[in-house]
DNA sequence: CGTACTAGTCTTTTT
DNA sequence: GACTAGTACG
């Protein structure tokens, strides 16, 4: 019988074998860790007769989990599906929906994203009259963030800040901050984590429970795990200390957001039976690549000794290219990657251009616009934190469960219904008074004898509410989201007030429609519900759009890059103050530095066959024009290895401004969203195409409809009416229908479904 | 209560 | 330069 490990090195069989106690796997850039995970997951299912039931795979990002769960599928035949593969705030979430009753919260327990907790802080603020010019709501988030991450309460605060006002003051807002929640029922993402390791001190049976059932433990990604994750591992690995963890020191790069870099670092004093494999093969880049990154990360002190190497040869050297500005970067890069294109030597999926900061990606995006070149942009803003998106999230949460009252306040007067802030802030006092929720105040609007007048707009609200509720019983999902689209008129009024981005906003709210369907379908017939739908969006950052199959050029932040590959990659805005950023420069911490260099070694070692590294003497951020030299990091990297256009000595510093020959071409904002659109339009659909979800029936047809003017139709709702008008919209037919009893509406025809009778 | 303008703010990012 | 939040006014 072949094994599952005979395609492995001898490193990596090593790694693999280890199969009980704990194990530590350095696995440096692009040496086949996945790889090692998914054939050590093979092998103790297939050879050590372990249950797959008894595995619990941990990664970060959804997206790493679905990675993982598709390989291990691949690799894995009978049983695959009861290997637990999640994030750590998934795998959380699951365990306290099922106990967090113990400690003291209901299990349908609402999830704050970090929107909701911003409007909270705001209230917070307001409330104890602190000056947020002085001290902003963010910051006091983040403190309190960090303060979670470390599994440190509000009096620790208190207790740490030795009276300083500062330190008092955030302690006071923390604690604030936990009783508004608890109020709510609800946990922010910290939460998530921290109530389930309350959850398992607190209960020993649970915890041992949990135990048996993760008999082992692999963790990805382990060197961006903060306090708080590593002590959940822990308390999980306890029994049978049959833990697995995979990083790479050199690529952490999320101490910003409360990873400790000691969990791996110190991983062998917490477990001083720990067996370490160093993994330093590299399969992805040439020689001249990796020796560039290694110069660039010895710079760094207090690191795992490690060196990569390759067996694929020298390669070619590392490009670099100064530019006069942003617009001539662009230009390289997009020159370039036209040149190779045409030559057959990469085709434009072989290339990606990664960059510090996201508003770095615009001027790129006009000039890929302009050359025609397909291209996508990864990341951005969050599909789920936009407006129209978490507006009809908010609809869906308030029928769904009224408890959560932040939706039900977000709703109540979107679209406008001349209820304003006097109003709502009497429903919530009395709603306070009572003890009761939000909602239920409104329920009893007419008891609230301050309200007056304006009691006879809520009720409106409530009652549709209630309706929506009733409908829930035999409406699809999809069903009830066009039909709360079409009482509420939400597009008819926010074209109304925004036509800049109506069409953008019409667009993402069919792309929802579309993730609805995809949900739905994903389920079997009855499962399909709208709890589990919220479940699952509240902990999704994005729609996947991870569609590797199409041509395209991709676009992203260094950070989004971790995890890939590409056989051409360019780093642009390789200059001081940008990359290395201004902050981390004169920051006192050198540490910021390191994290930064750490960045820099990620982003050179994603490059398989060709690294162009670029920078522009002049460019603008932030509205305003800088001139930076080029980066520390350029000069980290040894000569011999690149090719420089000019002698290294030559380079020009920033010494004040040259003047620019052509005028930099600017597009209008209208130019840009015009021609951006043939992209962003097929990049959806093919998403859902390559991740095998059907989308189910044709989304908003542009064609016209098959019914005319006088002729006779049925609507889902409404019944039988008479096609008054028909009128071509923006981006969809306006179709007028006089429904008798139910009166004239106006709806757009792919959202009516009207049926010809 | 809603709108229109002004002032201030900007890292990186996932859940 | 772009976006958002807050304020002044109708």
């Amino acid at each position: 019988m072949s094994s599952v490990i005979d395609m492995l090195n001898d490193k990596q069989k090593e790694a693999a074998l280890h199969t009980e106690g704990p194990l530590l796997i350095l696995a440096g850039a692009g040496s086949g860790k996945t790889r090692v995970i998914t054939n050590r997951i093979a092998y103790l299912i297939d050879e050590c007769g372990v249950n797959p039931w008894n595995i619990l795979a941990i990664t970060f990002t959804n997206k790493a989990a679905g990675e993982m769960r598709q390989r291990v599928d691949d690799m894995v035949g009978y049983g695959s599906d009861s290997i637990w593969v999640a994030t750590f705030h998934s795998t959380c979430v699951r365990i306290l929906r099922r106990y967090i009753d113990k400690i003291g919260y209901d299990t349908n327990f609402a999830i704050y994203d970090t929107d909701d907790t911003k409007t909270v802080m705001k209230g917070i603020c307001k409330r104890l009259q602190i000056d947020t010019k002085q001290m902003h709501e963010r910051a006091f988030l983040s403190a309190i963030s960090r303060a979670k991450d470390e599994m440190m309460t509000a009096a620790d605060l208190m207790l740490d800040a030795m009276g300083d006002f500062g330190a008092t003051q955030v302690a006071k807002v923390y604690a604030e901050y936990e009783r508004e929640l608890k109020k709510c029922n609800a946990l922010d993402f910290d939460d998530l984590l921290l109530k389930t390791v309350e959850l398992f001190k607190a209960w020993p049976d649970i915890l041992d429970l949990y135990q048996e059932r993760f008999k082992y433990i692999m963790v990805d990604e382990y060197q961006d795990t903060n306090t708080v994750q590593f002590e959940f591992i822990r308390l999980l690995a306890s029994k049978y200390s049959n833990i697995c963890v995979v990083g790479d020191d050199d690529q952490s790069i999320y101490k910003f957001r409360g990873a400790n870099i000691r969990n791996i670092l110190d991983f062998e004093k917490v477990y001083p039976d720990a067996k370490v494999v160093k993994l330093e093969q590299n399969y992805r880049s040439t020689q001249n690549i990796l020796d560039a990154a290694n110069a660039v990360i010895s710079n760094n002190a207090g690191r795992k000794d490690k060196s990569l190497w390759t067996d694929k040869g020298e390669g070619g050297n590392v490009h670099f290219r100064q530019c006069e500005s942003s617009y001539e970067e662009a230009e390289y890069v997009v020159d370039t990657i036209l040149k190779n294109k045409r030559e057959g030597r990469y085709d434009y999926s072989d290339c990606a251009v990664l960059y510090r900061t996201n508003a770095q990606a615009r001027v790129l995006e006009e000039k890929f616009i302009l050359s025609g070149i397909p291209y996508d942009v990864v990341g951005g803003v969050n599909f789920y934190a936009r407006r129209e998106i978490k507006d009809i999230l908010a609809y869906l949460k308030t029928i769904d469960n009224a408890r959560d009252d932040l939706a039900v306040k977000r709703i109540i007067n979107v679209p406008r219904r001349g209820i304003g802030a006097t109003t709502i802030n009497k429903v919530q006092e009395y709603a306070n008074a009572n003890d009761i929720t939000f909602y239920e105040a409104l329920t009893k609007a007419e008891e609230i004898s301050s309200i007056g007048r304006s009691a006879v707009k809520l009720k409106p609200f409530v009652t549709m509410i209630q309706v929506f509720r009733s409908k829930l019983s035999y409406l699809t999902l999809e069903e009830l989201v066009k039909d709360i689209l079409e009482t509420t008129e939400y597009i008819e009024n926010m074209e109304s007030d925004s036509t800049e981005d109506a069409q953008a906003r019409v667009e993402n709210i069919e792309e929802f429609i579309n993730k609805v369907v995809a949900y739905e379908d994903e389920q079997d017939e009855d499962e399909a519900s709208l709890s589990g739908f919220l479940e699952e969006v509240a902990l999704v950052a994005d729609i996947d759009s991870a569609d590797t199959d199409s041509n395209k050029v991709l676009l992203m932040t260094l950070h989004s890059a971790k995890g890939l590959e590409f056989p051409f990659v360019f780093i642009t805005g390789m200059e001081e103050g940008l990359f290395p950023s201004y902050m981390n420069i004169t920051s006192d911490d050198p540490s910021e530095l390191e994290e930064e260099r750490r960045l820099c070694y990620v982003g050179i070692t994603r490059a398989m066959n060709e690294l162009t590294l670029t920078c522009a003497r002049q460019r603008m951020i932030r509205g305003e024009t800088q001139f930076n030299a080029p980066s520390r990091f350029i000069r980290e990297i040894p000569p011999g290895l690149m090719d420089l256009k000019v002698p290294a000595n030559r380079i020009r510093m920033n010494d004040g401004p040259v003047p620019v020959k052509s005028k930099p071409y600017a597009m209008s904002s209208r130019e840009r969203s015009e021609a951006v659109k043939p992209y962003i339009a097929s990049a959806g659909s093919r998403t859902m195409a390559s991740v095998g979800i059907k989308t189910g029936k044709e989304m908003v047809s542009s064609g016209a409809p098959d019914y005319g003017v006088g002729d006779r139709v049925r609507h889902i709702k409404f019944g039988e009416g008479v096609v008054k008008q028909i009128d071509k919209g923006i981006r969809d037919y306006e179709v007028t229908v006089d429904f008798g009893g139910y009166g004239v509406k106006k709806m757009l025809a792919g959202f009516a479904k009207l049926k010809k009778i």
